[in-house]
DNA sequence: CTGAAAGCGCTAACAT
DNA sequence: ATGTTAGCGCTTTCAG
């Protein structure tokens, strides 16, 4: 292994000037300069990465926080660390994917042994316990997600309540008056993960505004809860013509279950679904959905980190607009359709 | 901060015994253990990684080498890496993803400087220009995919040559006694890339064994030379009944580009695919596949790299057997079939 | 402008 | 079973 020691011996001056050549910390005569540098070169010389007092050289590692607790579903978390592993390699960084459960000891150690230049963390709640230590530490993180007490910290994340409210434009739009929502199980809303919370806001709040009966209710994951929401939903309102729902897990089912319940899709009734374009595009009929866009949100992130890196200051929070593509789910309305029903 | 010299001040011992207590490599009394154990949460102590003498402590980061190339099929790659990173996880490891075009560089400067314990690496080519630089480091790596010169190296891959034959015992066992292969593209083989290579080597040797007509093409990635080939294959052998696919590009388009030359799959001619799994299912007709096992290979590659690590001696290399799995593209043979032709 | 030398927090010989 | 001490590679005084 190449010290500074070997690199100061070969350039024939004092390891400190190495290290004042490489910090720029005082002025070095050029031709000392050139001299260290050659010899840098020529011995292939590297920094050791857990020497170096503060972290004044960049290591170009972004700490990407991705707890993989149990129940995580892994391909979904991958959707993000594609992107950020792209658009980082654009800035010729690379991804530390820091995956044990408690984030929080393994958060200090990369920030103190200067092993990363920044976080990126996912999986953020809304009261989360890693906030204080992040806005402690000395170097800048980027939070994907929208924890309650954002100050201090930089955030990126889809505009859930304006998702909520653009299935309901849309449904309301084509003549729906009557519509039901069908959200993350219970826990999700019990835990304070935001996200799911602020979608049905979204969702209910634009239903007043429009005028439009709305109906939510929390999903489980397995089958039977699904079969179970949807005859629910059916027989206690059997003028809903309209369904949006969030919840990747039942979204799978949600036809067979609502055919079971007696209805047909788009026929009998239309739905929306918040979820990855993939998965919209994949059911039968394919649904119109508004997307997760994970790709975009990875790339903003490590957008956001760069720019705090290179001391710029970057918004506090990037919320991505909501998109939603038209698919099959939800056809212009027919003269046969069931008439809507004024609330 | 808190440091160690502080712990022991507290619990009234000296650092090292502190530090003893930490890695547990000397036998402490009960006492003096607890005592220390007391300051260290009472103090809220937290070992800061920045100063380990040789790099003897390790840093619980594997570095996984994945260059993205242009023309790198990233969701792919991540297959490999969602495999990688559930494994490390088990072992309390992380995975630092190092996605420089030219490896050499940061593969020096990560080593070096003690970033990572160990490489784990991806895109192995025969000749591989980072094999000199992997053997020389003082750090161990594990490969996926086979050089042609492994001496001293560790490697995890798929056994393609079994896997080439498989499908043509598959095949063979229903009677087919003409076969047809379409592999990579030329250039795939011109480079060292090996595995497109062990993979035909293996079909045409089974073929052989087993006294079957066999005729091996290359086919580039557009859809015109998908049709040009099988067009050359079922025009200058009518009698072929069955052909074995080795390129996930060309898979899209076999069953319409067979169909436009007048076969049909499965009646008229039955196929073999050597791609992932979930590729297989989806096509219509679902073909027969020898899978592509990215899922075991990453965690092989961990777990090699963890017990080299340990200091275990893992075998130099694990080559996984081939699964097939039939499905409705290689049926039965039938009556009214074509009927099979000696060679 | 440059060297010498004293640490940084920690580990591992070398002592007892 | 524990303490003492000499480094690890690097930065940063303190002296010229």
């Amino acid at each position: 292994m190449v010290t500074i020691a070997e690199v100061a011996r070969h350039a024939g001056v004092a390891p400190s000037t190495v290290s004042y050549v490489l910090t720029g910390k005082r002025s070095i005569s050029a031709d000392t300069k050139s001299r260290v540098r050659e010899s840098i070169r020529s011995l292939g010389y590297q920094p050791h990465v857990h020497t170096r007092g503060l972290g004044i050289t960049r290591t170009n590692v972004i700490g990407l926080v991705l707890p993989l607790r149990a129940g995580t579903y892994v391909p979904a978390v991958m959707r993000f660390v594609t992107a950020a592993v792209t658009t980082a390699r654009r800035y010729d960084m690379d991804l530390l994917l820091m995956t044990a459960d408690d984030g929080l000891p393994a958060l200090r150690r990369a920030a103190n042994s200067a092993l990363v230049d920044g976080f990126l963390v996912l999986d953020v709640e809304k009261e989360d316990a890693r906030l204080p230590l992040l806005r402690q530490l000395s170097i800048p993180s980027v939070l994907i997600g929208r924890p309650a007490a954002a100050r201090g910290l930089t955030c990126v994340d889809l505009d859930f309540e304006a998702a909520g409210a653009k299935c309901v434009e849309h449904l309301a739009d084509l003549g729906h008056r009557s519509i039901g929502f069908l959200g993350a199980p219970s826990a999700v809303y019990r835990r304070t993960t935001g996200f799911a919370h602020r979608a049905m806001t979204g969702f209910s709040a634009a239903a007043m505004r429009r005028g439009v009966a709305a109906t939510a209710l929390s999903v489980e994951e397995d089958h039977d809860s699904v079969l179970r929401a949807t005859e629910v939903l059916v027989r206690a309102h059997p003028s809903m013509t309209a369904l949006v729902v969030h919840n990747e897990a039942a979204l799978g089912g949600i036809t067979a279950c609502l055919r079971a319940a007696g209805r047909h899709v788009p026929g009998d009734i239309a739905v929306v679904a918040i979820c990855p374009d993939e998965l919209a595009e994949r059911m039968s009929p394919p649904l119109t959905s508004v997307r997760l866009p994970a790709e975009e949100l990875g790339r903003h992130a490590v957008e956001l980190l760069v720019a705090k890196l290179d001391g710029r200051q970057p918004p506090p929070l990037v919320l991505l607009p909501p998109k939603l593509s038209r698919r099959a789910s939800t056809p212009d309305p027919v003269d046969h359709a069931p008439a809507a029903v004024r609330q």
